[in-house]
RNA sequence: GGGCCGGUAGUCUAGCUCGGUUAGGACAUCCGCUUGACGUGCGGAAGGUCACCGGUUCAAAUCCGGUCCGGCCCA
């Protein structure tokens, strides 16, 4: 080994420059790219969730993406070939909504390509500005993954899984109550609608019943009436059960309907008695379909009364519910109306109020899967663990199946047309995508079962998450490389805690159906991230902080330092400005150490003989433990456990400590001899590295650029996140040297202090210090490491004593004391 | 109503899995110091019934039960 010239780091860096410019490095050397020709590193796979580009990247996708990047880099040190994609799930109805707004249109004024169009343009600015923002984070991400799930070759993939579904027996199309946005005009499917509490009004309404008598309900939706197909109490509740199976007349409808018993019912609510309408609400469902009664439609589309409704058609549902109560109070059938609270189903997307419709809608077949769900629930590694609870709650309430059809524009169009003459579906074949069925025919003559010739296609789109749902398999390479299952299933799928009843669960649903087997091994759950108030941080709060304004003032490194280190995965993180500081001040921090390792390693070269001091085997000892705490958090994710080891080890035992203590044997070689120097440049060379690689994942630029400087040329690798992770040398562990290495440091420490707290300038001379060790082990120690104690404390005479005596004791051990004397 | 999570100095948070240090840290506050890396620094001080009640134990922030409060998700 030759001689090498370490660089002297600059006095001032500039972090933000240097952040830059190893980003832009780092993608000109192109060294986060997965390597498809290497078999001999195992692969580690990430199954990047795709965001929807529906604005700019915010500090909840900061969180995020720097838990899973620390994961990725962590990786790729350990010798995985990390595979780390990054696509953006560009189709629904939060992008449709906002083209409406900004172009004051509605989607059915444009043909649908130009309606596409403007959306595919609103979603390119948003990519535009999301990946300028996990660029500027840092992220290790294979760039030539890109992808867009609103490109033909997506859907093809999405479509392709459609057909293989629906030949397997688990896409049907069928008659079904959903949830419908009467604004958007679209089916959607649970997970997409929000519950509010909301003040309503219950009407106290009397039913006629055939004798001259009347029962009175109560209910929250008068306008219903008009479907109203029948009318159920408890079979429990004495006050009614006599009038089971007899008949009462409707008002307004005018209309006999049974009167039937549900044991779902609840006696206490209103007046007991409650008219099941189709659909007033889900119970109204449940009801109708175990007594088999007929439906009657009330409701158009976009939310008016339909032919059904009479001389009330036309009018909207507020509208109806005015003239309807106002009716039955001129009728002297409307009792009273009280105050109630009510929980309002909204569309997540526009948050208005959602109905219950019954529309020729596809459906997946996700219930029957619900045990296999379970299963795969529980094979899976959850971070932390208890959130698995939520996919498996969450699989095991769900009433109905996936409602995969929407009635929108942009989106994944279903390759599905139907035979004009006798109905027939007419399948896509799989060669046949991706197709847009809209735009041409189905490649066949005639149709299979009855010969027409004339085809209608499927004007309905899938749901996004039909195409998010199988990114597992598409990132590994699925359906075009037939070697795909070298990267499915994916090593880890991130998910935030709100999602978990989505995203998660439409993977494992998807990936079970189609392939019979999870999607991915574990998953890294992360939570929100709230303002500094507490609440959950978005622009309506007025707690909202952009990501730019972090990045730009205090760079990537500190903004990650705050995700890493602002607390535990899984729980809400408060947006901090004191973490993101705290963060930029550590950088500072090693910045200066690094300076001065860089300063006094100048003609330093690894090799020859030294023979480490006490103070030096202590620290080594120390740095083999840090490496195997850190290795024990990352393998849990314990992101900010790792985080707080490191930057303590670095700021109090190197820095505070270390540093200080072996600064004069450093500085004067001639005094202590040129052997213990070297002993401290090899101590100081060594630990140093290992804190800037354990630290690579979390801070990599830095950490880059302080390896570039002092450690490249020797350790010859083109970047520290190429370089192998440490493992902990277990032979360097060294009790009996830390145990003393602490005593030499404690002494250090309190008589440094006790020169501070009689105001005297540390530089200055002690003449003389008198040690009472207490015992002669603790004398030996002392006498060994003198050096050292004379040294950091400017020291002109101690004299060790065996025995105990006067002074200041020293903290943790107070058999010895010292005496100082200045004068 | 159900499920899950949480309640630790003025504020935020670690520790709780597997009981035993003086309950660790950051920010803010106060006092002191220009030290051959760093004043973006260093040294020091003050600040806590670990929500409450009970149990297990030689020993509980940690384990168990209950209560109260907050959050999230669901009905």
């Amino acid at each position: 080994m030759g001689c090498f010239a370490m660089k002297i780091l600059p006095k001032e860096f500039d972090v933000l420059a240097i952040e830059r410019k190893w980003q832009r490095l780092w993608e000109e050397m192109g060294i986060y790219r997965f390597d498809w020709t290497d078999h001999n590193r195992p692969t580690y796979s990430i199954d990047t969730p795709p965001p929807y580009p529906s604005g700019e990247f915010h500090m909840g996708n900061v969180l995020n993406w720097t838990y899973f990047d620390i994961v990725a880099r962590y990786k790729r040190m350990k010798g995985y070939n990390v595979f780390f994609p990054q696509g953006w799930d560009c189709h629904g109805l939060g992008i449709e909504v906002q083209v409406e707004k900004e172009h004051k249109i509605r989607k059915r004024d444009l043909p649908p390509d130009k309606f596409r169009n403007l959306c595919m343009q609103l979603v390119e600015k948003y990519i535009a500005m999301m990946k300028e923002g996990i660029v500027k984070l840092g992220c290790s991400i294979d760039w030539t993954t890109e992808y867009r799930t609103m490109d033909p070759d997506y859907w093809r993939r999405t479509q392709l899984s459609f057909i293989l579904l629906y030949k397997k027996g688990l896409m049907y199309r069928g008659m079904h109550p959903v949830n419908w946005c009467p604004r958007c005009e679209t089916a959607i499917a649970d997970a997409e609608v929000d519950y509010e509490e909301r003040k309503g009004k219950l009407h106290y309404i009397r039913f006629p019943l055939e004798d001259g008598a009347h029962l009175l309900i109560a209910t929250t939706r008068p306008e219903f009436i008009l479907a109203c197909v029948a009318v159920a109490i408890n079979p429990t509740d004495m006050r009614y059960n006599k009038y089971i199976g007899k008949r009462v007349r409707v008002p307004i409808a005018d209309r006999f309907v049974e009167i039937i018993p549900d044991e779902d019912v609840d006696p206490s609510f209103g007046t007991g008695v409650v008219m099941i309408c189709t659909y007033g609400d889900k119970e109204d469902v449940k009801t109708v379909k175990r007594h088999g009664l007929t439906v009657i439609p009330l409701l158009t589309d976009n939310g008016r009364i339909n032919d059904n409704g009479g001389k009330y058609r036309g009018l909207t549902i507020e509208e109806a519910k005015k003239a309807i109560v106002k009716d039955l109070h001129d009728m002297g059938l409307l009792d009273k109306i009280e105050d109630v609270m009510q929980e309002v189903g909204l569309c997540e997307r526009c948050k208005t109020p959602i109905e219950i419709m019954e529309r020729k809608q596809w459906f997946m077949k996700t219930r029957s899967l619900t045990d296999d769900v379970v299963k795969v629930a529980n094979e899976i590694t959850w971070y932390p663990e208890h959130m698995k609870n939520r996919l498996i709650d969450w699989a095991c309430s769900l009433d109905w199946d996936w409602v995969v059809s929407r009635q929108r524009v942009f989106a994944t169009p279903i390759p599905v047309w139907y035979c004009k003459n006798c109905n027939e579906i007419i399948l896509a074949q799989e060669d046949w995508v991706p197709i847009d069925p809209k735009l041409e025919n189905p490649k066949i003559e005639k149709c299979p079962k009855c010969g027409g010739n004339e085809f209608i296609p499927e004007q309905d789109v899938f749901d996004t998450w039909m195409d998010s749902s199988i990114t597992c398999a598409v990132h590994a390479g699925w359906p075009d490389r037939h070697d795909w299952h070298r990267l499915f299933p994916a090593d880890l799928h991130p998910s935030g805690v709100d999602i978990i009843r989505t995203w998660a669960y439409y993977l494992v649903v998807r990936h079970l159906a189609l392939f019979g087997e999870k999607p991915f091994k574990s998953c890294l759950i992360n939570g929100m991230v709230l303002g500094s108030d507490g609440r959950k941080m978005s622009k309506s709060l007025k707690n909202y902080v952009a990501t730019t304004e972090v990045l730009d003032k205090y760079g990537a490194d500190a903004a990650r330092q705050w995700a890493a280190g602002g607390g535990a995965i899984g729980s809400d993180i408060p947006f901090r400005w004191p973490d993101v500081e705290y963060g930029r001040r550590f950088l500072t921090k090693l910045w200066n150490a690094a300076r001065f390792v860089s300063s006094q390693l100048q003609d330093y070269t690894p090799g020859g003989s030294f023979e480490l001091q006490t103070l030096d085997k202590w620290i080594i000892s120390k740095v083999e433990k840090l490496t195997k705490k850190v290795n024990e958090a990352l393998e849990k994710c314990q992101f900010n456990v790792a985080l707080e080891e490191i930057r303590n080890f670095t700021w109090h035992i190197l820095c505070d400590q270390y540093l200080e203590a072996v600064k004069d044997r450093l500085y004067r070689p001639d005094i202590y001899g040129h052997a213990k120097r070297k002993a401290a440049q090899y101590t100081l060379y060594h630990v140093l590295y290992r804190i800037i690689q354990l630290l690579a994942p979390i801070t990599p630029h830095i950490t880059e650029e302080i390896y570039h400087e002092l450690y490249a040329e020797y350790i010859n690798k083109k970047s520290i996140h190429l370089t192998p992770w440490p493992e902990a040398d277990e032979s360097k562990i060294d009790e009996k040297s830390e145990k003393e290495g602490d005593l030499i440091a404690a002494l250090i420490s309190e008589i440094r202090r006790e020169k501070a707290e009689k105001r005297k300038p540390l530089n200055l001379a002690i003449p003389i210090v008198i040690i009472y060790a207490g015992n002669g082990e603790f004398a030996e120690i002392i006498s060994r490491n003198k050096e050292d104690i004379i040294g950091t404390c400017k020291i002109s005479e101690v004299e060790i004593k065996t025995g105990k005596g006067e002074g200041k004791s020293i903290s943790q051990y107070p058999e010895i004391t010292f005496v100082s004397k200045y004068d």
